[in-house]
DNA sequence: TTTGTCACG
DNA sequence: ACGTACGTGACAAAC
């Protein structure tokens, strides 16, 4: 049986948008008009509990009713634009909320509406209508009632047969014989001319309808009445017609189809978020869920096991999947201790006091089989833990942290928790931090406490694989899913073996830089005249602005800026500004270099650094504690810190393999502009290159001047170019930087065409992908703020280039991996550094591990059976003796 | 905890 | 007229 409704989706925007102030979001989209269509979409599924659902709208201008009368809705003002702007996001409320949405060509939404409601009547199923309309009230009958909105968008009245008798005094097929003699403006139906809804009542209380109307006009009171509908009798039959719902529209679906289905949490998340929809955000929040579908993961039941019994012997024995999760003392496994392992099948949750691992076979056994699914949440780090125990982890089928990285990027790394409700707000699970308390206050739960958490994320862990991959799989991910899987066992091997430090060579260095950083810090003060901190900009700026009186170039919102660029363009009026900079040089060497990596430097003279998969937005790596990205290397002085980092032994070499202008080939790829494509194939120096393109000289005749601008325009093309930047880049007038701008889009016009196509995707898809199909969402594509829009814009033309290097780093990261545990070769990755990788290389394996690099990194994707780049990939290779030689 | 600065690609 | 280069992490100072 059930209960259809059906919305009239036009009258409701409408409605709502007239109803309500002019809400915007951020961007400052409007959104008043999906606010209250959404109120109202809310309150009609709580209140009705349909069965089925279905929202209609009128679609195009034209519809068969205007053959009849050309002049139909003439009257109606054009939609305003801040309405319209509104219908692609109502349209995405609704595909969140899995609610159909029906338009047909030629037809309004009342004939669609009409027709849904004839069949439903058919099968005698009860149907519902909500719409603004009154014309709607013809279609009220024993099994339909009209809801029409009153005040606002949530208050309706609700009209079955009974109702409109007691309030017009007609039966519902009667309405139209009220529009056809009293007309409708709105519709710019015109009735009889001076006949309201008054006059239109009383007769049709005497004579049911229009047709009797004029059949007994001589009877009608007052001589003028009978005039007029004599004279317009046609008016009054064509009115009626028009005002007639057709009832057989020909639908592409059937009432079947339109069966209410689960919100899909996510997406309407997604939508809620973008448009700003606090409150409604919060309602989708765990807490206010409805009572009976919201599982408080509360009481999730768990065992502890100390020793393993028969029955779960045989349980792990099955091959079944299992989450696990292993509970650490800190976030960095490099450093902290394990607490004891919890496993979740979906039903039983048991947890492993870490005194009951070491001894238990089986249970080792089960985590080191590959046959053994397992269900993981940052499994990088866990295996990391487990590996400092001595117990081998394998059978990773899942990573959550992973999965929900790839589906959105930009939301950073998420805890467990996040995720839960992001993807299913039916659960909850309190926050790591609610339970351990946070900072200082962060406390070591134990026994039950601890156990009875571990079960709720386990539990949790299971139940969000499904929704994850069929996310990942909607939005083709699934691929690059599995490479940053079998990535992340990669990088657990590279944190876990780590980089060997000639601790000797870094305390000498140290003493060298520190004597350095005093000598400069007093002859700064001395110059000064008086003693400062001259660590804190504040106090440096008064110095230099307020005591010195040096120009003000820049100023922070704090205060004066006093960046490195600044100082560079004071330095010619002031002896003391040089050696500040040089200050800094070197106390940002000793502090950061020195002093940072001492600090990381365990007992085994290895720095263990820790890649982080799920950071950058645009897919790349990240590293930290410490930071092995940005040892210096653009300044001889700070160069040198790379000299400490050595191979395990002294048979070994340091390697280093590195993409020659990826993001540049990856460009050329991308755009295959054929005059960029010509420079990489006949391998010139691509700055080179672009400085005889654009300034039309030969070779010889690029000047280091020519080449520099060229070279920074090559960076600005791939940061998504602005003319200011390029001014600030190369202290030229923004002028100047645009006519060299220009320049180069005349020299590559398929670059130019690229870029232009690579943002109105953005407007139209929403995101940007990568070569892999990695996404970027970028919602500040559509703001209004001009800086937001800017930077949107700007990250379309950069997160494609920067995330296809990025895919083609880690695919080559795998290859060179397989292929050196296919020849047992006891060479070690230890680090990328975005473009490129880092080895220890025993001698005897030096050439084979040169050719081996060379393969694959030029040919990253074949391994996997995918087609590689059409342009050639260099990679430069170098050895040494330390990281500083391998150049 | 936030801000300014600076190291890297 | 707006006020920007893209992506990171670490440090010290100052709130």
């Amino acid at each position: 049986m059930g209960k259809l409704v059906c919305i009239d989706g036009n009258s409701i925007l409408f409605r709502a948008f007239f109803a309500l102030p002019p809400l915007t979001n951020q961007q400052g989209i409007h959104t008043n008009a999906v606010y209250g269509f959404t109120m109202m979409l809310l309150r009609i599924l709580e209140e009705e509990q349909p069965s089925h659902i279905v929202v209609a709208m009128d679609k195009g201008k034209m519809t068969f009713r205007h053959e009849t009368y050309a002049d139909y809705k003439g009257k109606r003002d054009k939609t305003p634009s801040e309405l319209s702007e509104q219908i692609p996001y109502l349209q995405q409320v609704l595909d969140a909320f899995q609610v159909c949405y029906v338009e047909v060509d030629q037809y309004e939404a009342d004939d669609i509406i009409g027709t849904f409601v004839k069949e439903a009547e058919k099968q005698q199923m009860k149907s519902v209508v909500i719409s603004g309309d009154k014309d709607l009230l013809q279609l009220v009958s024993p099994y339909t009632q009209v809801l029409l909105t009153k005040r606002g968008v949530t208050e309706v009245e609700r009209y079955d047969e009974e109702k409109l008798a007691e309030r017009y005094g007609l039966r519902p097929e009667q309405i139209i014989d009220l529009k056809g003699l009293m007309g409708d403006s709105s519709d710019h139906i015109p009735g009889i001319p001076g006949v309201g809804e008054k006059t239109a009542l009383k007769l049709l209380k005497q004579y049911p309808s229009v047709e009797e109307v004029i059949a007994h006009v001589d009877e009608l009171p007052g001589k003028k009445l009978q005039e007029r509908v004599t004279e317009h009798q046609d008016l009054a039959r064509l009115s009626k017609e028009l005002a007639t719902i057709y009832r057989q529209v020909p639908l592409s679906r059937s009432i079947d189809e339109l069966k209410c289905l689960e919100p899909n949490y996510e997406k309407l998340r997604q939508i809620f978020q973008q448009l700003g929809f606090k409150t409604l955000l919060e309602k989708l929040a765990p807490n206010s869920i409805e009572e009976d579908q919201h599982i408080e993961m509360q009481n999730i039941p768990y065992q502890i096991v100390t020793q393993l019994d028969h029955s779960l012997e045989d349980q792990l024995q099955q091959q079944k999947t299992w989450a696990l999760h292993a509970e650490l003392t800190a976030e960095n496994p490099h450093h902290a201790t394990l607490l004891g392992i919890a496993i979740s099948d979906g039903e039983h949750q048991y947890y492993f006091p870490v005194d009951a691992i070491n001894y238990n076979q089986v249970l080792k056994q089960w985590i080191a089989d590959d046959h053994s699914p397992k269900i993981l949440f940052d499994s990088k780090q866990i295996e990391i833990a487990l590996m400092r125990v001595d117990i081998q982890l394998n059978g990773i089928q899942e990573d959550i942290l992973l999965a929900a990285y790839l589906l959105n990027p930009s939301e950073g790394t998420q805890n467990l928790s996040d995720v839960v409700s992001h993807y299913r707000p039916d659960l909850s699970l309190p926050q790591d931090e609610a339970v351990y308390g946070k900072g200082a206050k962060r406390k070591q739960l134990e026994g039950d406490q601890l156990a009875a958490h571990l079960a709720r994320k386990t539990a949790a862990q299971y139940a969000l694989v499904e929704t994850l991959q069929t996310e990942l799989a909607e939005k083709d991910l699934s691929e690059l899913y599995q490479l940053e899987l079998k990535l992340a066992r990669v990088l657990a091997e590279m944190e876990f073996v780590g980089v060997k430090v000639d601790r000797g060579a870094l305390e000498l260095l140290g003493t060298e830089i520190k004597e350095r950083v005093d000598q400069l810090y007093s002859e700064v003060m001395e110059i000064a005249g008086t003693t400062f901190n001259l660590n804190s900009p504040k106090q440096l700026g008064e110095i230099l602005f307020d005591k010195l009186g040096l120009p003000v170039i820049k100023r922070t919102k704090t205060g004066y800026s006093t960046s490195a660029d600044v100082l560079e363009k004071l330095a010619p009026q002031h002896e003391i500004v040089e050696k500040i900079l040089l200050y800094r040089q070197v106390v940002k060497l000793y502090s950061t270099y020195i002093e940072g990596l001492r600090k990381e430097l365990g007992d085994d003279d290895r720095i263990h650094t820790q890649f982080h998969q799920t950071i950058a937005a645009t897919g790349r790596l990240s590293s930290s504690e410490p930071n092995l990205q940005n040892i210096p290397i653009r300044l001889e002085e700070g160069r040198r810190i790379r000299k400490i980092f050595v191979p395990s032994s002294s048979d070994q070499r340091i390697l280093a393999a590195d993409y020659s202008q990826v993001e540049l080939r990856v460009l050329a790829q991308l755009s295959k502009d054929p005059t960029l494509l010509r420079a990489f194939q006949e391998n010139r120096d691509i700055h080179t290159q672009t400085a005889m393109d654009i300034f039309s000289v030969t070779e010889d005749q690029v000047t280091s001047l020519m080449r520099r601008q060229a070279k920074a325009v090559n960076f600005g093309i791939i940061y998504g170019i602005s003319d200011y930047g390029l001014s600030q880049n190369l202290n030229i007038s923004r002028k100047e930087a645009q006519q060299i701008i220009d320049r180069y889009f005349e020299t590559y016009p398929q670059v130019k065409e690229y870029m232009d196509n690579i943002i109105e995707q953005a407007r139209k898809d929403g995101y940007v992908t990568t070569h892999l199909g990695r996404r970027r969402y970028l919602p500040d594509i559509h703001a209004r703020n001009y800086n937001l829009r800017s930077f949107a814009e700007r990250t379309a033309m950069n997160t494609p280039i920067q995330g296809t290097a990025a895919d083609v780093i880690k695919a080559a990261m795998l290859a060179v991996h397989q292929q050196m545990q296919k020849e047992k070769l006891s060479s070690r990755m230890l680090l990328q550094v975005h473009d490129e990788l880092i080895f220890e290389v025993p001698e005897q394996e030096l050439s084979r591990m040169k050719e081996l690099l060379c393969e694959k990194m030029e040919k990253p994707f074949e391994t996997f059976g995918m087609e590689d780049f059409s342009i050639r990939l260099h990679v430069d290779i170098s050895d040494g003796a330390n990281w500083y030689e391998a150049k």
